[in-house]
DNA sequence: AAAGACTTCAACCGCGCACAG
DNA sequence: TCTGTGCGCGGTTGAAGTCTT
């Protein structure tokens, strides 16, 4: 008899993960975490499998993980560590903290493989039987290791070889160990566009904020420029906002942000919404001023100032999808805007929406421009 | 400019292991 | 000890992107 299958596919997405879906795994494991993986997507209103869901998390949605191109430094120790484990992915990834297996395995196949053979040009042969012959024959590996072969990759020393046994290497820190209060970067990037990916540098390492905070040395993606994505500020789960210092300058909105979730998200903070604050802003050319229950949607307030006030009702009561209004110019749009009044708390704090998924700047809580 | 070849990487699949009952 | 269940791992696939002709 065989296995049963993990799920039923038919009734099950499959395929590629749309960014809606993301937004509703991270939303929920950030508030519920992740016991049960196979009960998960139902709860959390997926229809996916379990499976599916714990990959997509693990290998891209987890606040830990590091994307970008590999360093020199880490196809080094995959290369060195490949040569001791063989084709352990999950192994090896625990050496590299932010790097899921899956991203090795296909760095591994993609360009490492490559790069090992013009080093074994008489041996290559038997480098390369060697290396094939751990897919098949974990136990080759190791043995691989104690023959003797004069491969540097094997020159890891017994003692931390030992200690991998024992899993006491880094490990990704589960989202749900992290306390809600403390701070948490988020790498979740839906909206920012692959070339904004690939200039990435590590922000995260120049912010203060993170120095205290043993997680950000994880070092996750990062947009090259601070936007409105990139908050570091601690982020409260069981709270949709977070008190900033009062915001005043100029506030830069990435047109990736015109996404539909997005703005949807914006709108649902009820709690947002009802904050009695007055903003006075201008852009392009316009003045706008904003008041309490006189404007208290959010979303329509940055859409108007984006100009793209109309979006919303072209699109029979959606916003546009990211796809037509991510163009033509992908920059950001600074919206000139000054706080004049809060009611409640100190007037020098300003309430904003903070998500699991979407983040503002540090700091702030703004991205304050060039004065 | 178009077509085909090649590369990349997210996602899927099946199996083995651990664990609870 | 046996059995069922869920998770994690490693191999593989295929769509999308990039390069070459």
């Amino acid at each position: 008899m065989g296995r049963q299958p993990c799920c039923d596919k038919s009734q099950v997405k499959r395929g590629p993960w749309s960014s809606s879906e993301d937004l509703k795994l991270v939303t929920f494991i950030q508030r519920y975490g992740h016991d049960n993986w196979r009960a998960l997507p139902k709860q959390a209103g997926l229809q996916r499998c379990g499976k599916s869901c714990r990959l997509r998390w693990i290998n891209y949605l987890r606040p830990d993980v590091k994307r970008g191109n590999f360093t020199e430094e880490e196809e080094d120790t995959i290369m060195r560590l490949h040569g001791t484990f063989g084709n352990k992915w999950a192994k090896i990834a625990s050496h590299l903290p932010g790097r899921t297996d899956n991203e090795i395995k296909n760095v591994w196949h993609t360009c490492l493989k490559k790069k090992l053979l013009p080093k074994t040009t008489s041996g290559s042969s038997a480098e390369e039987s060697n290396q094939e012959s751990t897919i098949t024959s974990p136990t080759a590996s190791s043995s691989s290791v104690s023959n003797g072969t004069p491969n540097t990759a094997n020159s890891i020393s017994a003692s931390e070889s030992t200690e991998q046994e024992g899993q006491t290497a880094i490990k990704p820190q589960s989202p749900m160990q992290v306390e809600p209060e403390k701070p948490v970067s988020m790498g979740i990037d839906v909206g920012i566009t692959e070339a904004m990916k690939e200039s990435s540098t590590s922000i995260l390492a120049q912010n203060p904020l993170n120095s205290s905070n043993p997680s950000s040395e994880l070092n996750v993606y990062r947009p090259e420029e601070p936007s409105l994505l990139d908050y570091m500020g601690p982020y409260d789960v069981n709270n949709t906002l977070a008190e900033v210092e009062r915001p005043e300058g100029e506030l830069h909105i990435p047109s990736q942000l015109a996404d539909d979730d997005f703005w949807s998200f914006m709108d649902s903070i009820e709690s947002f919404k009802s904050n009695n604050y007055s903003i006075e802003s201008s852009n392009l050319g316009g003045d706008h001023s904003a008041e309490g229950a006189d404007n208290n949607n959010w979303a329509d307030f940055l859409l108007t100032e984006l100009g793209l006030e109309g979006a919303k009702e072209q699109n029979q009561g959606h916003f546009l999808p990211k796809e037509e209004l991510a163009q033509p110019a992908m920059d950001s749009k600074p919206v000139q805007f000054e706080t004049t009044a809060k009611p409640e708390g100190d007037g020098n704090m300003f309430f904003i929406p903070t998500s699991p998924f979407w983040s503002w700047p540090h700091n702030s809580g703004f991205f304050l421009g060039e004065e």
